[in-house]
DNA sequence: GCCGTTTTCGGCCCGACTGTTTTCAGTCG
């Protein structure tokens, strides 16, 4: 058992607890417990083998207990246990917005609600109104709820975010009684998926702020307006809070509600060791409970309550607990990749195989757009299913795109395009084109499509075998995820960036919002091993030349900086760096 | 359940909004 499947189920156990009514501090400990397992940079296994894990802080020794437990047996009898005192589907009822586990207790002890089913004809049958705490409002609102539910997902995929996001941000900067506004939380984080969307914005006028974002025309439903906050769902089903602050208030407000709130926990308790007291009011010279504002420490801005806590300004994107700390502590953090330094994308597609455009179509777009170049990486024939080419085919491709690159330059164009391929990587890690047919292709990105069911063991023998491929440069989508679709396929993702660092391999960042992958978690660690990233729109239209922003948000979510992304660099570099693995020098 | 350079017991981040209540519990972020 892997540290996120370890995680998870200590994450659920805290949910059963708290179910159960036990202790809030109790819960919270397995909570902790689980983010401290998920933010571990090396194998579960190994820490346990090594009987390391009393070194973890947040886990005691019942919580060093229970992990061993489930990683060398498979199972946690303690778990099993509580699991089997609730009924199966108790849980499902805190996905209903407004239910928690103190109201869903009573549900199930007073009515025998242990489902949705149930809680539906409940509801319906008005019995949820008659209960001590509960009203006709609550159990609208349950139904309200549930009916929400079954037609929107409650997370999204981050361009669906942005795309209702940035209009509505853009209606708040317009606003007259607006100082300073900015989205906030994970869509400000670049979380490969969103919650909600989160705005702050610092006004003297609070209630004529809120009143004009609740009648914006993408708003659907009104959750909650308030004197300084204010809830509504827009379109697309997805959920967006507004903040309103003083300007005084601003950073700290804008900070808060940044999060992580694993990051925010540290931030407070580095005030409190400061003698200090943060929230999103501000950064108190006093540890009582105050908002007097002779005791607030001065900051304009998010980077002063850094400075004042002792840290260097740490970007939105790093606040995820996972190391940012001790590096602006010492002043570490790297210089992060921006969208703009990247010269073009490595791994698209054209309706040579199942891309909407042409060659002459991309040419014209990414050129316009400022691109220097542009691989084309259409499938290769396993792949039938995406029209995948034959090496005929490709070697057809490769005289056409030669013949437009010669075009461009004849007409002075400072754009090329590179020949190449999506080669899938077929069963024991063979290729589906042969050697002679690689080696005559600039860019050659190997993916799996197939043989999704392979075991773990099985799989990342397949991939390692691929990136040995002295042809291959880089790996493309590492563990084939949809993002809330389909799961990532099993493989030992520090095995194969270990293969890809001795090889010299190179590993995509798909920057498709429906993919991310390889996961910003795990660039920390390729990157401590030497390995360069390729931030890849993985583009089946033009229009996902926009995917290159995506993409960057991502990678500086994996602390990357210029030097570890292969695509900042200009042709002539990248040429010479394609011509590394195959032993060329150019 | 975790944690500790004033503590091995007594803390654990904290404020806004809603709905149900007459002063607050629950939920959410």
């Amino acid at each position: 058992m892997n540290k996120d499947q370890v995680a998870d189920i200590l994450t659920e156990i805290g949910v059963l607890l708290e179910l159960k009514g036990e202790n809030p501090f109790k819960t919270r400990a397995y909570q902790n417990g689980a983010r401290a397992l998920e933010g571990l940079s090396e194998p579960l296994e190994k820490v346990v083998s090594e009987e390391r894990l009393d070194t973890i802080p947040g886990l005691g020794a019942a919580l060093q207990q229970k992990i061993t437990e489930l990683v060398t047996t498979g199972r946690l009898l303690y778990y099993e246990e509580l699991k089997a005192s609730l009924p199966a589907g108790l849980l499902t009822l805190l996905e209903i917005p407004g239910l928690g586990p103190k109201k869903a207790k009573v549900l199930y002890e007073k009515l025998g609600i242990s489902d949705l089913v149930l809680l539906k004809a409940a509801c319906e049958s008005g019995s949820v109104a008659e209960l001590a705490g509960f009203g006709k409002k609550t159990q609208d609102n349950i139904l309200k709820g549930m009916e929400f539910r079954e037609k929107y997902a409650s997370r999204h995929q981050l361009h669906h975010a942005l795309a209702v996001a940035e209009p509505l941000l853009q209606a708040l900067r317009d606003h007259p009684d607006v100082s300073r506004c900015s989205t906030a939380g994970s869509l400000r984080r670049s979380k490969e998926v969103i919650g909600d969307i989160d705005f702050v914005v610092s006004s003297k006028n609070p209630n004529s702020v809120i009143a004009y974002f609740v009648q914006q025309p993408t708003v659907l439903n009104i959750l909650a307006q308030g004197d300084t906050k204010a809830s509504v769902i827009v379109s697309g089903g997805i959920q967006a809070d507004l903040r309103v602050v003083s300007d005084s208030e601003f950073p700290f407000a804008l900070a808060y509600f940044t999060g992580s709130k694993e990051h925010n926990i540290v931030m407070r308790q580095r005030a409190i060791a400061r003698g200090l007291r943060l929230n999103e009011y501000g950064l108190f010279r006093s540890s009582e409970e105050t908002r007097d504002p002779n005791l607030l420490e001065n900051c304009q801005t998010e980077d002063d309550i850094y400075q004042k806590l002792g840290l260097t300004y740490v970007p939105p994107e790093l606040r995820e607990d996972h190391g940012e700390f001790a590096a602006a502590e010492k002043g570490d953090l790297p210089r992060l990749i921006e969208w703009t330094e990247l010269k073009g994308s490595l791994h698209n597609h054209s309706t040579w195989s199942d891309g909407r455009q042409s060659l002459e179509e991309i040419v014209e777009s990414m050129n316009e757009l400022g691109m220097s170049y542009w691989a084309v990486t259409d499938h290769s024939k396993a792949s039938f299913q995406a029209h995948g080419l034959t090496s005929e085919r490709v070697r057809e491709q490769i005289i056409a795109i030669r013949e437009i690159n010669l075009k461009l330059q004849s007409e002075g164009i400072d754009f090329q395009l590179l020949t190449g391929s999506e080669v899938d990587i077929l069963g024991e890690g063979r290729l589906d084109f042969d050697d002679d047919l690689l080696a005559e292709l600039e860019v050659v990105v190997a993916s799996i499509h197939s043989g999704f069911t392979a075991s773990e063991s099985e799989m990342t023998r397949r991939i390692i075998a691929a990136v040995e491929n002295p042809f291959v440069h880089m790996l493309g989508h590492m563990t084939g995820r949809l993002l809330l679709e389909r799961e990532p396929y099993k493989v030992d993702q520090h095995a194969v960036i270990d293969a890809c660092a001795a090889t010299g391999t190179w590993i995509e960042l798909n920057a498709s919002p429906f993919r991310f992958d390889m996961d910003w978690r795990l660039w920390q660690y390729a990157k401590s091993k030497g390995v360069k990233c390729v931030i890849n729109c993985d583009a089946h239209r033009v229009e996902h030349a926009g995917f290159l922003r995506l993409g960057a948000g991502i990678a500086r979510k994996g602390w990357l900086s210029k030097q570890d992304v292969i695509n900042t660099l200009p042709l002539h570099e990248l040429r010479r760096e394609l011509g590394k693995k195959r032993g060329q020098e150019i």
